[in-house]
DNA sequence: TATGAATGAGACTTCATTCAT
DNA sequence: GATGAATGAAGTCTCATTCAT
């Protein structure tokens, strides 16, 4: 639980060059890896350069310290996720039936998973890293539910607005938890799992959305 | 109360006499606390020996090192819960109305969560702090999902295995994730969600238990 | 190499009374066997408790410190050695041949080896341990010497005093050099070896005891 | 100059560089020193390093822990030893009169523990550090009696093996043991009892190898 | 008086971070 | 700019010694 350096400090210097930039980027994927397998604490500097095929020393030019490669790694899946969900909600969304959009986003949200088995068990850590992280990780929930609550809005002006984000922020946690659960076995589990995934969101989402 | 275990070297000693149990507990608790508050491996021996009002030497007389330590945190929780769920399932719960029954459930976790606020912090790190104990955990899981399974099996016989243990398992995981959101923010927030929890799951469920 | 408490606390208490003192032996024999099998800094003051079937506290009520329990061992086997002596050398000693005399010593030695074998691998390390012991061990050798200095000096007045020692010194080196040497392998080496010190003894000093 | 060993995380890495060998070597002196005077367990790493004017991280560059610094030490003297008396047995040497031989190898002894001044206290200690630095100082000394009987065997090719191989042990054994004694006390002291060695030697072996 | 639980100093070892090359 | 050797603070665990029971 160290602090983080102020916001300009953050990262030394955004890699200007190709070079930098690819290093740059395989330092986040090794941390990322490792951090998921082995958890942040038991990671180490060196690890982190070895897998990125680079020197503690190099690793030092992009990152003030161990915590910022977390906070980095951290905040790439974030954006990732924002872009994902900016390009789920277009303006023709709030025409699709509630059934289908459901789908929609729980698919995404697979393939996100699915394309980054690093991503959960890097976020179950955040909350023990550092305050800030976790701070930033919570903040990221509320937006994604503020976001959803907007499109419920939509969908259903008469609903209250507390009402609204109750609904989001429940049904956000329970994809989540179900996404996660759905990979803990085989491909037929995963399906499986979806698939019952999306008929419960369904089916307790309808009751607010009548068509 | 709870069981303690006798795995070759899981615990150097069991306590015999008051004095040393009461020490027993005061170490696990305090572990508990902290592996909640800064993750397992940020926790030092030391300090849990300090929170627990004793010394490194007397926390390594009942436990042969930090991860046997962890380990004991883990299966108090387990067999707490365990007893927990034991206690919910008697004869006569088949008999309750669907509805009645899932809020008893979802009351009752609430109860040992709220009781035990560290419950969730400690089981997150189980996967990353030994295969062993994620192993546990996992067991535990299919466990409890298992007992619920049986339950449905006598209030709708006509359901298949397969589809009941998928139900069970769903179910479980979905109450679990609520819970937790539900001590996110205030008690009126962990309210709301947990009445919704509910609703979630009555409705889900009464599907296929017509009554 | 800690300093070892004075004489008159040197041992707690002199053990008084029979129970007392078969324990105390019961620790010096314990003590000196895991001595030397593990070396001094590497047994427990536990372990020997253990060993010798009496408890840490029973031990430090004989013992001051850990250091005084390897004195006392040291010390142990030195009156034993001084009493062999001894009973070697009586009046009528001066009367045997050389070959004769040599042999009894060094059969005699070889029976005391063999009765105690910790007592070489405990001597090794008595100049680690302190220098206090490295000293009493130092003294004892020269005592030795100067007993077999005094032994020649009746076989041949004629040899001046400087040259009694210097045969007496290396005679006791050679001899216990070669009586450990001889403890190595099986029996079989351990006669052939010691014939051999003996052949090798008698044919250095007959030079200076023409018979 | 001394070969350095590649066993299995024997040591962690051969120093590369001019600098790197000389901190290497300096640890090595220190850690003689060290175990020579206070004992292989009284040391401690962190002294070490002090004395070889590095830090402990710098000493465990070179060495996986505490044991591989001993074993080092014990392999840097025996190589030390293998070169000294190679160098001691060319062709000419079968045709030295058999005194002359004995005072050579004597005196090439003597330089090299004079040189060394830790050796003995090192080796006496190997016994109980490892036992498999035990099983290397014992095949070393096998190794010595070896080369020493195959040289007995040019001069007397009548003798029998057996004969030769005792005879060789105990001339082993009997040199090293006072060349030992005359480090103890006085120049004057170490050069007489050297002289005696030679003399012992001599009067015992040359019954086996009339001229 | 005997026992063995408790204490805590201190040992070994790791690893984040720096900096000479 | 890149490398990786060096530093040393800090963590885990042991064990001599004490003392309540």
């Amino acid at each position: 639980m160290t602090k983080v350096p102020e916001e300009p400090e953050q990262q030394r210097r955004l890699p200007q060059q190709a070079r930098s930039w690819a290093r740059f980027n395989r330092i986040l994927d090794a941390a990322a890896e490792l951090f998921a397998e082995i958890g942040y604490e038991s990671v180490t500097t060196d690890e982190i350069a070895a897998r990125a095929n680079t020197s503690v020393g190099g690793l030092y030019r992009f990152f003030p310290d161990k915590l910022a490669v977390f906070h980095a790694v951290v905040e790439r899946y974030l954006n990732q996720l924002r872009e994902m969900f900016a390009a789920l909600h277009t303006e023709e969304t709030t025409q699709l039936p509630l059934e289908v959009y459901i789908g929609q986003v729980i698919d995404a949200f697979d393939q996100f998973v699915t394309a980054n088995p690093s991503y959960r068990a890097v976020f179950v850590q955040s909350r023990l890293v550092s305050t800030e992280i976790m701070a930033m990780d919570t903040a990221f929930n509320q937006e994604i539910a503020q976001q959803l609550s907007a499109f419920f809005a939509l969908r259903n002006p008469a609903l209250e607005a507390s009402q609204r984000d109750l609904l989001a922020t429940v049904s956000v946690e329970v994809a989540s938890a179900l996404e996660i659960l759905s990979l803990t076995r085989d491909s037929k589990f995963q399906h499986l799992v979806l698939t019952e995934a999306k008929k419960l969101l369904f089916i307790y989402l309808r009751q607010y959305f009548p068509d």
